[in-house]
RNA sequence: UCCGGCAUAGCUCAGCGGUAGAGUAGGUGGCUGUUAACCACUUGGUCGUUGGUUCGAAUCCAACUGCCGGAGCCA
């Protein structure tokens, strides 16, 4: 006698074998003719098992019937050939031991479709729905996949802090971090604290991107990939931005734009390659029930070279286009989401990667280009999700980078270590920033972030 | 943060000045190797909160809260 999780009982039955198998019923369906049909969920794969109890079990009557959707059971028998409509195999069972009982009238998850933004006020839960169920294996898929990529490729898997005092400027509002008891401070407002009782020196952050310390260690070890989390204290409402996210930044050195962004292609590719070949259940679910042109989409996306313009001749195609924007298109202003759905969706109808954007628009450690207007920056653009991935070759000569920072009005004190990289054996060297969720979305089909995450974290929303 | 929309039964929604409705879930009965099971009956509601207009408000108005869509910021 084996336990088995559901997928392998389906995949690979041994019929006429007495085996295991345990779960949360999703249905159950009763015969009067003295049986119930129960079928259950491990998580182990989309489709259910088709458990058939007959009264001949000792807790029939008892427990049996009274089983309802999220109950979870080990049922004990024997797998046979199923001669119902549809499925191939279920279990007789010859037990039915019953862990925990699910009241249907207090269970939040129904048998009928509930809403993505009812399943949100219970997120502990909402793993037992199919659609969710799916999003984790997809969601696990790529993070796998994530570092099969580069380990092939010879990178080093770096971990970069959480707790930073650097700025990653142009990034975003970090959260600050901090022991002093605020609390008690707003409910005493005639406290006095002093900044050395502080914990750290009071400019300790979150992190808004491991790019500037990933860039020390690329030019020690070649090539580096950080994959963790990100905190962003913009207050963003949409349903691409989170204040908490998983960020994967590959830093690469001797290496520039035309790398990165070949890099870049390469990874998105590989990734979308790798759940459509890994996980094409729970893909043909998202594309049957989600949005139906997701399969065609991920087929393209893998089959069609990405599209490489610079800005200006994006600029250029835009004012061409005779297309009726509601932001006005000009050199030297960032293009707005229309702009890059306009591309992506109309004008290409691929994948686009836009580079060499005015140096006004983009911090300073990008790297100058020669016509001393733009710089070496990118950014790929998917169709449906937009931005994906920003990246740049980095400023790697001193003298520009003091320019630079001056310019931006940025303290080099604070940056002495990053420009000791310029300092000691500079090298040309470059790297992106992917928002993983964003790639979950592309490849799910899923609209909202919120939705791709298992406990998201917005503006006013830190349950669970 | 800005613009727009929504908030009614456990869930999905209709009703849009005059006694609160459907489907579904739950209950009861019937039927069936069923599979979104089916058929009949049935339980279930301070109509988001606060205030206003009105003889009368789920319905009209205002504020607030929450959520959704779009925008900005970005990944």
């Amino acid at each position: 006698m084996t336990n088995f999780s559901v997928k392998s009982s389906l995949d690979s039955p041994l019929f006429g074998k007495t085996v295991v198998v345990e779960g949360w019923l999703k249905t159950r369906r009763d015969s009067k003719g003295g049986f119930s049909f129960l079928e259950i969920n491990d998580g182990s794969c989309l489709r259910n098992l088709q458990i058939v109890a007959d009264k001949s079990l000792e807790n029939y009557d008892a427990e049996v019937v009274n089983l309802f959707p999220g109950a979870s059971l080990k049922a004990t028998g024997e797998l046979l050939q199923s001669s119902g409509a549809g499925q191939n195999v279920e279990l007789r069972a010859t037990k039915i031991k019953v862990y925990g009982f699910c009241d249907p009238t207090s269970y939040p998850l129904q048998k009928q479709r509930v809403s993505f933004e009812k399943l949100r006020e219970v997120s502990h839960l909402r793993a037992r729905t199919n659609t969710f169920g799916a999003v984790t294996r997809v969601r696990s898929a790529l993070s796998f996949a994530t570092h099969q990529f580069f380990q092939n490729k010879g990178f080093c898997y770096l971990n970069t802090p959480i707790i930073t005092t650097s700025d990653c400027e142009g990034a975003g509002d970090a959260f600050h971090l901090t022991t002093i008891d605020l609390k008690s401070l707003i409910d005493a407002p005639n406290v006095r604290i002093k900044a050395e009782d502080d914990f750290f020196d009071l400019n300790a952050n979150l992190t808004v991107s491991g790019q500037l310390e990933a860039e020390t260690y690329a030019c020690a070890v070649g090539k580096v990939y950080t994959f963790g989390p990100t905190f962003r204290a913009e207050n963003s409402n949409t349903s691409r931005h989170l204040a908490e996210f998983w960020m994967i930044e590959p830093e690469i050195a001797f290496a520039d734009l035309n790398d990165d962004a070949t890099l870049a292609e390469e990874f998105v590719k590989y990734l979308v390659s790798y759940v459509r070949e890994n996980c094409s259940e729970d893909i043909a679910f998202f594309d049957n029930r989600i949005d139906n042109s997701l399969c065609q989409r991920l087929s393209d996306t893998t089959s069609t070279d990405f599209t490489r313009v610079t800005y200006t001749e994006a600029i250029e195609i835009l004012l061409r286009s005779n297309t009726a924007f509601e932001f006005p298109v000009d050199w030297g202003t960032d293009l707005q989401s229309e702009h890059e759905r306009f591309l992506t969706e109309q004008e290409f109808k691929s994948a686009v990667i836009v580079t060499d954007f005015p140096k006004e628009i983009k911090p300073f450690y990008m790297r100058v280009n020669d016509d001393n207007k733009t710089v070496a920056s990118m950014d790929v653009l998917l169709p449906n999700i937009g931005e994906i991935i920003g990246g740049s070759q980095r400023e790697e000569r001193m003298d520009i980078l003091k320019k630079r920072m001056a310019e931006l009005k940025q303290k080099e004190d604070e940056y002495w270590w990053y420009m000791d990289l310029r300092r000691f054996g500079t090298v040309p060297h470059a790297g992106f920033g992917l928002g993983f969720e964003r790639i979950v979305q592309f490849c799910t089909g899923m609209a909202n972030i919120r939705d791709v995450i298992p406990y998201p974290r917005t503006p006013k929303n830190a349950k669970f």
